[in-house]
DNA sequence: GCCTTGATGACG
DNA sequence: GTCATCAAGGCA
């Protein structure tokens, strides 16, 4: 699988669309990261979208722009990267037009490139990493195993140039069915707690939660 | 207080 | 084996 090369970058347009659209759209392609110890990638199986500033669960909630949300007020395709709990990463796709702070977050990968190099980042696993889910199933998870970090905030997922992006697969990966409901670990933002905006592939054994 | 995870201990 | 609970820990 490694020695085949990556299809081509997914272009900048294609983010240009509301968050709750492009979360679906997302499902199926490839996200890459390309550090010096290495290659590392996985297909992009579960998402959620956050639309804010009307939408409660969202950092942007309300319009709030500080240093941390700034991306998300700028074009779409960037990636945004935030630190919780003080020890995991999650990493987001801007969304939408300039001025609208919207954002996908990357739920759950299916491990495709560098295996070896991910399975040594996430060396908190153990035993279990053979078990499907566990390598990179969970934000916090494959933020670990691609090696991501604020390090990576802001860069552009559509140039060939950038060391974090998204392709379509090669070979390709076939998305079944899609299926949907509401976002996890956001039981403080009231009515949009139920909004149905996560999006996974159905049946996929990595999603972090069934 | 948070868009999380891994350890621990209860139970079958 | 599953499920509920909880601490860890940095940044806003």
């Amino acid at each position: 699988m490694d020695a085949i090369p990556l299809g081509p970058v997914v272009e900048a347009s294609f983010y240009r669309r509301p968050a709750a659209e492009l979360a679906p759209a997302l499902l199926g392609l490839e996200l890459v990261h390309e550090t010096p110890e290495g290659l590392a990638s996985g297909i992009i199986v579960e998402t959620e979208a956050y639309q804010g500033p009307e939408d409660r669960g969202a950092h942007s909630f309300g319009g709030r722009r500080t240093a941390r949300t700034e991306v998300m007020f700028g074009p779409a395709g960037h990636a945004y990267v935030f630190s919780i709990y003080g020890m995991h990463h999650c990493f987001n796709v801007v969304a939408a037009e300039p001025g609208k702070p919207q954002a996908v977050l990357v739920r759950a990968l299916e491990p495709r490139r560098g295996l070896a190099l991910m399975a040594r980042r996430r060396c908190a696993g153990g035993d279990r990493l053979a078990r499907p889910g566990v390598l990179t199933g969970g934000p916090g998870r494959l933020c670990q195993a691609l090696g991501i970090t604020r390090g990576q905030y802001g860069l552009p997922l559509f140039d060939p140039a950038s060391p974090l992006r998204i392709h379509y697969p090669r070979p390709p990966f076939t998305v079944a069915a899609v299926a949907r409901g509401p976002r996890i670990n956001i039981d403080y933002a009231g009515e949009w707690k139920d909004v149905p905006w996560r999006f996974w592939v159905a049946g996929n054994p990595h999603v972090s939660r069934p």
